[in-house]
DNA sequence: CTAGCATGTTACCTACGGTAACTGGAGTCT
DNA sequence: AGACTCCAGTTACCGTAGGTAACATGCTAG
């Protein structure tokens, strides 16, 4: 039969892709996201042409790697998202779930955030990172529906909606890019300080003495 | 005397110096991040180790570069932040600045915002990047200090005033990058948004019927 | 006139992303 | 069995990038 022979291929192909993405993996939490074609290869037990055979280019490789990671943190923060809670507490445990994720393991969150960024639109090979818009806006629109489906937010709210997704996932990225690197506070003061900040103490902070406040 | 021909030569090194980033800007502005040093060299009118002798690397050449941008944008965003109006005018005042800024100028933007980073650890040339830690970085640090500085936040309130600063700066990052790629809004629009964001909305609206929110 | 110094050049090195062309072995058809 | 077709894998190469060494030129000082 022709069919199962094929499979049989299919399935092979598959499995080969697998150990490779995870060889990719080890190098690029090895050496950064700046890690090389031929090192991954060489790391795969391989060379170069078949990683490209698999993958097309590198943005290829780097999109097959980052979607693994991404569908992780998403399925972990959707959790966080529907976990049967107050709102409050939803949006501290939605926040704890992405900090949780980047501290455990940095090198990863180095790769998907940090993409090494595509050239000029004349430039050769500029095809890289057409697949896999990054994560921070994945991230950003899912937050998006989740806040039109179950907030209010009288006229304008689909837009509304989308623009507090971005907004707030980005102040979650940067704060938790400067925790990161800083690590001036612990993760649950962070988490509070944030869930503060999106609960509106800014606009309810009285002026400091001496002239306006912010 | 030697000290008169010594301030001619830095005059003169400084003005070539100022020229070269004047070349380097046209070029960055044309060819977006990815401009090589050749390029920028070319368009200078003169040959790369010129400009190596000048900023040392890339990295050293992007940093004298960014700054430039960098002081320009930050004192935009000092005289939104400073600007005599009620608190809720100038957050306004301040996003509005931003993003002006970035919508003016998406190619300058880019280039600040998206840098080629470092590789691993391990590799040659890898002292990119250790001057001029990003704008974000900068900006959040800026804000942090002048919320501390105007705003009566309570106990902690230096560490609460970091994290605000860090989140609400990338709060706005995120943000203005989406809708510079999709304009779903005018910017005002936009402004009103994030503003509402911040101003507690998310804690004030109702949950939509048929669960709790989120 | 020569010594020193900054400025500029050409020519080169290394490393990377990416590709073309060949090799070897497994299965298939007659 | 032997010829045919795939397909993973290889070597060897190309173009371009960042970065550097070694050589040329011109100015001012002593």
């Amino acid at each position: 039969m022709e069919s199962t022979q094929q499979n049989d291929q299919q399935r092979s192909a598959d499995r080969r892709r697998r150990e490779l993405l995870e060889a990719a993996d080890r190098v690029v939490l090895r050496d950064g996201p700046g890690a090389s074609m031929n090192a991954i290869a060489a790391e795969a037990g391989i060379t170069k042409p078949i990683l490209y055979r698999h993958f097309g280019d590198k943005g290829g490789l780097y999109a097959a790697l980052a979607k693994r990671h991404t569908d992780a943190l998403l399925n972990s923060l959707r959790a966080a998202l529907d976990a049967p809670a107050e709102r409050r507490e939803r949006v501290e445990a939605t926040l704890d779930a992405y900090l949780a994720a980047i501290e455990a393991r940095p090198q990863v969150y180095r790769f998907l955030m940090h993409p090494a960024d595509a050239g000029s639109p004349g430039d050769p090979g500029f095809d890289v990172g057409k697949h896999s818009l990054p994560l921070l806006r994945l991230m950003g629109e899912e937050l998006a529906q989740v806040i039109e489906d179950r907030l209010d937010l009288g006229p304008g709210s689909q837009q509304l909606a989308r623009v507090w997704g971005h907004g707030i996932v980005g102040m979650m990225h940067a704060a938790g890019d400067w925790w990161l690197g800083e690590r001036p506070c612990s993760r649950a003061e962070l988490v509070r300080s944030l869930a503060d900040l999106l609960w509106g103490r800014l606009a309810a902070a009285g002026d400091r003495i001496g002239g306006p406040g912010f």
